[in-house]
This record gives structure tokens, sequence and C-alpha cells, in this order.
DNA sequence: CATGTTTTTGACAGCATGTCAAATACCTTC
DNA sequence: GAAGGTATTTGACATGCTGTCAAAAACATG
């Protein structure tokens, strides 16, 4: 066997880098390669196709996006893990500069354009598998803090107001970069399922 | 002068809708093309390029929305108002066969990919505009509610709140295609803000 | 050292956007 | 009614993209 001459992993990390910043679609496999000094047959020999390409690099990125939220999700009150969670995703789509926006809300809006659906359905689960996830411990965030006397109301209903929020921000935020109106309707949210600053 | 060989406004129609379905990057003016019966030298001609023949065609779209929006919001009490637009939001997302979802919330997240800003920035100025003007709307609703004594909060706030929920439906939207989910959030939504059931 | 397998490389097909010159068809003017 | 002018149409071209493939290259193994 000869041995690969790049390596894997690098190459996920130099390629999600341009897919977040310039999209699936506007991302080329010569962008890549020039980026990580490979030529664009072996990125197709090694990964099969720019689809499958993104595919591992999101599956990367989102499971490094998992354990940072875990973390901001696991201390203090009700309040201020919303706050962290909040915080941490306004604060992953203003990374960059320019800003890049959320890879996750972006891919979901590139996918069906072209006919070719097979890594499509692929890729919108592996986006809506993540959005779930995410869900699922803000869900499991607000039912402790329901034990706790930090919250009442349904946990389900409101985990999912929460991520139709973050996804509504990550839209808005393309709309018009104005970072302090998405921490103001971060805050607003907050207050409307807590309560007004009391908790 | 020779005359045009086709009607302007028929293309903008059939173009807008395969820029709905399959985004403006996954539409060829090949495909608007053989469609509308038209050459694509002569769409370049008529229109300079696919972003522009997007822009004048999107233009269209979020005048007739505006109009909808205005009749939607327009009568009833305030939650029967709010429960309009949402409805409003939803069947649009998910008119078609299958669902197109939103043009708006695409085409923002379409944006930045290729180099050229030049068009970039123009069609960003017209979806943001679209969503301020829907804002608006909400927002006139909302005090006006307010002034009836059916509202007790900040219309700003709320109306900024509202759009980011749609927003972010438009985006579970394609992450689940779940149709009675969509409904059941917008419900939350309007109890959050009105008070449950009561008003 | 020879063999075999995998990676690399470069050429190719097919389709996209965008440009341009030449042909065309109508309106205008005489 | 004929001639000229002007905008549209048409087809060819350049460039860049994805994806495929055969040939060349480089290492591991026997």
């Amino acid at each position: 066997m000869r041995p690969r001459e790049f390596d894997h992993d690098e190459v996920l990390r130099i390629a999600f880098d341009q897919f977040w910043r310039k999209g699936v679609r506007g991302t080329s496999l010569s962008d890549i390669g020039r980026d990580a000094g490979v030529q664009r047959g072996s990125l197709y020999n090694a990964f099969g196709s720019k689809e499958a390409l993104f595919l591992q690099a999101y599956e990367r990125y989102a499971g490094d996006y998992l354990l940072a939220l875990q973390k901001a999700l696991g201390a203090g009150s009700l309040r201020r893990r919303l706050t962290a969670f909040f915080d941490l995703t306004i604060t992953n789509f203003r990374s960059g500069t320019p800003p890049r926006g959320c890879p996750t809300t972006r891919g979901l809006m590139e996918l069906g354009a072209a006919e070719g659906e097979g890594l499509d359905e692929e890729a919108r689960q592996a986006f809506a598998d993540l959005i779930s996830r995410i869900t699922a411990l803000v869900q499991d965030t607000l039912s402790a803090g329901a034990e706790r006397g930090e919250f009442n109301g349904n946990p389900a209903a409101a985990a999912l107001h929460i991520i139709t929020v973050t996804r509504g921000l990550a839209v808005l935020e393309r709309a018009f970069g104005d970072e302090p109106q998405l921490r103001k309707i971060a805050a607003h949210t907050i207050d409307l399922l807590l309560g007004r600053k009391g908790g």
C-alpha cells in the first residue's frame, strides 16, 4: 500500500473552515485542495465526493459543539444556564472575520437544490440530529430547573421554543449582522420563559 | 428596435418558482430558459445576470407577500391576528409539492458564498428589507392590541421575538418537515406572549 | 529484491456562468 | 413602400466546477 501523503483530520479541519465561511455550494474542492496542499483527485479518492467530505467535517464539528454545549449548560441557576446557552450560540454564529454564521442553518437551507438527493438526505439527517440533540439537552436543563422550582412550564414545549429562537437568531444574524440585537432577543426570550428578572 | 419575444413578467414568475424550489445556486439559467422557452443569452441580455433576475423576481414576491400579510393582520382580536399571521407564514413555507420552504431564509443563507459580493449585498438588503417590513407590521398590530388592552408588554420586543420565531420555523421546516410541530410552536409562542388561552 | 496494492496525477466529459460578435427582426423615417 | 437603425436573438467561446478514469508512482510485504 502506498501511504497517504496528507493528514486526514487536518483536511477535515481546513475543509470545514471553508464550508463554514462560504457554504458547501460556494466552496470548491479546488479551494480546499489549494488550502490543504492536496490534489483534487486525492480528495475524491479519499472522501468520494464534496458532500461526503462535508459530512465527515460536519460530524466533527457537531461532536465538538455538543461537548461545549454540555459544559455551558452544566452549572449555575437555570437562568444562568440558559444565558450561557444563548451566549455560546450567538458567539458561535459571530465567530470568524467576517462572522461565519451558523453552519447547521446554512447547510439546511442549502439542501434540495440539486436533483442528487442521495447525500442530501444524509446531510439533512445530520443537521436534524444535531438540532434534536441540542433540544434534548435544553429540555433536560429545563426539567432539572423545574424540579428545583426555577421553572414553571412545559419543558418540552419550552425547549422547542428555545431551539426555534436560536434558529431564528441564525437567520437574523445573516440579515442584519447586529450582535447586540441578537443578544437582546435572547434575553427577552429568557425573560418570557422564566419571568422578568425575578426567575 | 426589435421587440422582445418573451413576456417579462412570465419569465419572472417561472424563474422565481424555480428559485423557490431549488434555491438560487441550485437553479441554472438553462433551467429557467428551458421552462420559459427563452434562450439563455436572451436572459442575460434582458436581466444582466442570474442574481439580477432573482432580485427582480424576489421583489415581486415580497410585494405580493406583504399584501397578503396586511390582509391577514387586519381583522379580529389580537390573538386571532397573530394566529392568522403564523398560519400564513407556515402555509407559505409548506406550499408546493414537495414544500418549498421559505425563500427569504434560504436566500439569506445562500449569501456570501462567492467572492462577487456585488449583488450579494443587494440581495441581503432585499431580504432584510422584507423582514423589517414584516416586523413593522407585526409591531403595529401589537401596539394596536395594547391600546385595546389585549396585550401587555413591549410591542417592539415582542414583534422582534415573533419574527425570530418565524425565521426559526423556516429552518425547522427544512430540518424536520413536521408541519404539526411548526403549528404547535406557533401556538405556544402566542400563548407565551398573550397568556395561556385567555388573552 | 520483486510483487502488489493504494495513492497520486493528469486528462477527460458534462454542465454551469458570463461575454461577445454576428445574424435577425422590427420600428422609424423618409 | 423602401431603407436604415437599433435592440434582441443566437451560437461560439472562455473559464471554473464536479466527478470519472487510466496510467504513473510509492510504499509495504513476501
